[in-house]
DNA sequence: CCGTCCTGTGAAGATCCCGTGACGCGGGCT
DNA sequence: AGCCCGCGTCACGGGATCTTCACAGGACGG
């Protein structure tokens, strides 16, 4: 009844087969025939890969999320300088490789300052392309290779990567895609404090203006959501000036009435998870 | 004596705020001239680089807490590729880039599917081999911030930089996020005394207008709160007239001294502290 | 021993940050 | 086309945090 089966669809056929989390690529290039070659070599890897237009503007790219992009500078003239410059910045965590012609050293040493992570000559052989992509983006599959696909239990919740969706007691909380996509990625994080900046580029892809509060909206519904579901426990943690923190705590409001030198209340199982939360001990005097 | 860093990076819109302080980067080639080149230009950039023997084992390394590494695999002859496998698979942290004379495609795959970051050929110029260490340097910082930092561990307290928090026994000091940062930038200094205007430049950003007493309150509120903590230990010490050094020293010698089974200071020693990454020199206005 | 400078301390005011409710926009579905 | 829903933005208010100030105790130099 909770399940959104819109929310799902993007996401449905990726994370079929276990071991190789598909990667995401997009081509920004006009030669016809590198591109075929390439998009058969790609397939077979299994990637997901988007050709684009030259007049694709890199802001754009931000809800495609790219894990990289392999761009011909050639292709988009004169404005290549800046449409790189730009791409890096406002994405900083893609994957950059330009492809292209014939380039002096100072053009490629250019790219490369201007945050390009891989240049390569044109015409190349596509193996080395795929091989050097790899490369860009291997960091990135290593960090993600530990999240297994299995639900997380977390107080008396329990989230489903493969239902898109968090669970109390078998009912589902109603999470809408931006709002499970957070509690994923803070519930996978370990009871780490994850900053607003990096929240950010997880789940918007881009990086965050100054003054932006969608994180906090969304953590705040996140919230509300889990309150609804689950009263007694808290789960997600506020670290003043810095982000927030995931871990199952009970709600015992008899600490705050202070005195006692050894508070914890220890449910057992969220034991693990929560190091009783820095809030609730330690009154001021 | 300066802070190093200087404007080497350019790399803007970096979300962290902290410079990149000097990086670590080896060679391992046999060219002379090319390791002349290439040592002016590093030094240049502030890079502190070391010659390595052709004999020197991956694993030998480690010790040397390096941020990429160049190597021409023509100077290891057949072992190369064993070389650069067991040197991927041992620090997988370290960026590696390749810069070796004539190659054939296959030979770039193999090495960057080894997990070498980049391959570059021989005759190449040394600005494009600098834009390309920083381009993988660049890429493993961005995938580093979310990593585990291991806790230091000083005395009873525990300070663990994916909580922005301090523990001692597993209760958490309530730091607030200037207080963090500072018992962090003084623990990672293990036992040099850094002064006030070098604290200052490096948590606020900025000079220290004479008179601000900004620095001495956080150091009392740090040290208010590791005393009510971990009473019997003194982390936070004076140098009057200059600034603090961290230390973690029982309180009270004489106690210590006396009671055979006592409080038994069988202190893991500061001696852990020296992992702590990158060096922070001691600056002067 | 004394003057001067430096540091420890407590508190008050200023500042910044976060929680919250409401609103408008745009896309998908009926 | 109209409706519903998810999403991002805005403004407001309450706190947590930071900064500043004044005073007191201690250190240093002569």
């Amino acid at each position: 009844m909770t399940e959104r089966s819109s929310a799902s669809e993007g996401v449905a056929g990726f994370g079929s087969t276990a071991p190789p989390p598909g990667l995401r690529i997009a081509i920004l290039d006009r030669d016809s025939g590198f591109l075929a070659v390439l998009g058969k070599r790609l397939e077979r890897a299994g990637w997901e890969q988007r050709i684009l237009a030259s007049t694709a503007s890199p802001e754009s790219l931000a809800p495609l999320r790219l894990n990289a992009v392999v761009v011909d500078l050639a292709v988009l003239g004169p404005h290549g300088w800046d449409w790189l410059a730009r791409l890096c910045q406002a994405l900083p965590d893609l994957g950059v490789v330009v492809c292209t012609g014939s380039s002096t050293v100072a053009q490629r040493v250019r790219g490369l300052r201007l945050g390009a992570d891989d240049w390569l000559a044109k015409p190349c052989h596509p193996e080395e392309l795929i091989a050097r992509l790899e490369a860009v983006v291997r960091r990135r599959r290593r960090m993600e290779a530990p999240r297994h696909h299995q639900p997380i239990q977390a107080g008396e919740v329990e989230i489903r990567r493969d239902r898109y969706q968090a669970f109390v007691a078998g009912h589902g909380l109603d999470l809408t895609r931006r709002e499970f996509e957070l509690i994923e990625l803070l519930a996978t994080s370990d009871g780490r404090v994850l900053e607003r900046e990096f929240i950010y580029r997880r789940l918007w892809g881009y990086s965050m203006v100054r003054g932006d509060r969608s994180v906090d909206v969304f953590v705040r519904k996140v919230r509300q959501k889990l309150e609804r579901a689950s009263p007694g426990w808290r789960y997600i943690h506020t670290h003043f000036g810095i982000g927030y923190r995931f871990a199952a705590e009970p709600a015992d409001p008899r600490e705050a009435a202070g005195g006692a030198s050894g508070p914890a209340p220890a449910v057992g199982e969220p034991a693990r998870l929560a190091d009783a939360g820095q809030k609730l001990e330690l009154a001021r005097a």
